[in-house]
DNA sequence: CTCCAGGTTCCGG
DNA sequence: CCGGAACATGGA
């Protein structure tokens, strides 16, 4: 089995492979994820987290403050971190990847219509990830009216300026800056980043959790109607960001995120020809309808719909 | 040039 | 509570 996949990275030219990656700092794990499969790209790709570089077969990047390269096996994943950061390296991917989600069990729970199962059958293997608070709050505060292309470039413009750098596999990893170093800075220097009129927001946020008016650490105690109501307390989060946070990085999978692809997909498959859908219709509907791991099937819809273009959507 | 992008906030019914 | 408008920036 490792003799025809070393074999097979000879044949497709990739002389970098893992052997250019000095074996004596870097430590190589592959990791099983739980029942349902696990497709990296996709997840990477399916507009969660946006700073994943791709690289040498797999993905580049920081988890939280650990660099390391993750790519892609048939049913599993093979990752280098840094051999000095020992097992808790591994432990923090394998909770980023939410590896431990059952998502044949999750799948079971969906109802079924015609665009849910497109939607599922075209994020198979999506999973969604457990990102590290701060800088998945930060990352979708910065993520208002942008797309997924521009919110990237803002996350890696904040990250080389103001992030810590990181000796990755293959060169330097910058990881998100942390809360308290957004807060000491200016909010030209933010808008000097193109972050617009999020700028405020972002160094507001910032503030208050650098001033420990919000601890991000006491959120994972709350019951997610709380935390939610928490997290809409900071500048620029609203109802849609907070439950994107609530969804990404606190694994509340009951968290649905209606953003402009949901909103016309609930619109124009669900609420079709109907007049006065509020916007609280929408969230009741999608709660009851999308059931306790609404926020998963979200995720596929969305992904769906945006990398389609809408298609099913007329 | 116009339109739109993983929204939030403020304002008048 | 609800609909509208303003808010920056860049790609299609």
């Amino acid at each position: 089995m490792k003799a025809a996949r070393f074999a097979s990275k000879a044949r497709a030219g990739l002389k970098s492979a893992a052997r250019r990656i000095p074996s004596e700092h870097w430590r190589r794990t592959t990791l099983t994820p739980a029942p349902g499969g696990f497709d990296l790209a996709l997840t990477l790709n399916s507009g969660q987290a946006f700073h994943w570089i791709p690289a040498d077969g797999g993905f580049l990047g920081c988890i939280g403050q650990v660099p390391c390269l993750v790519r892609q096996l048939s049913d599993r994943i093979e990752l280098f971190t840094r051999a000095a950061e020992g097992s808790a390296a591994i432990d923090a991917a394998c909770a980023y990847f939410a590896l431990d989600h059952d998502l044949n069990k999750i799948r079971s729970s969906f109802p079924s219509d015609p665009t849910i199962d497109a939607a599922l059958e075209f994020s198979s293997g999506m999973r969604i990830l457990r990102q590290p608070p701060w800088e998945c709050l930060a990352t979708f505060i910065t993520s208002a009216l942008k797309q997924v292309a521009h919110i990237a470039a803002i996350s890696q413009t904040l990250r080389h300026r103001y992030g810590k750098r990181h000796v990755g596999p293959h060169g330097e990893l910058f990881s998100y800056p942390a809360a308290e170093t957004i807060a000491a800075l200016s909010e030209a220097e933010l808008r000097a980043c193109a972050l617009g009129f999020r700028a405020k927001n972002l160094l507001g946020a910032a503030r208050a959790i650098a001033e420990g008016r919000l601890d991000l650490d006491e959120l994972c105690k709350l019951p997610t109607d709380e935390a939610r109501e928490a997290l809409c307390g900071l500048p620029g989060v609203g109802p849609k960001i907070a439950n994107c946070v609530l969804l990404f990085a606190y694994g509340r999978m009951e968290a649905i995120p209606i953003d402009v692809w949901i909103e016309r997909i609930l619109r124009r498959i669900y609420f079709r020809g109907m007049r006065n859908v509020t916007a609280q219709r929408l969230r009741e509907f999608s709660t009851s309808y999308f059931g306790p791991f609404g926020g998963y099937l979200q995720q596929a819809l969305f992904h769906h719909a945006r990398t389609t273009r809408g298609a099913l959507l007329k």
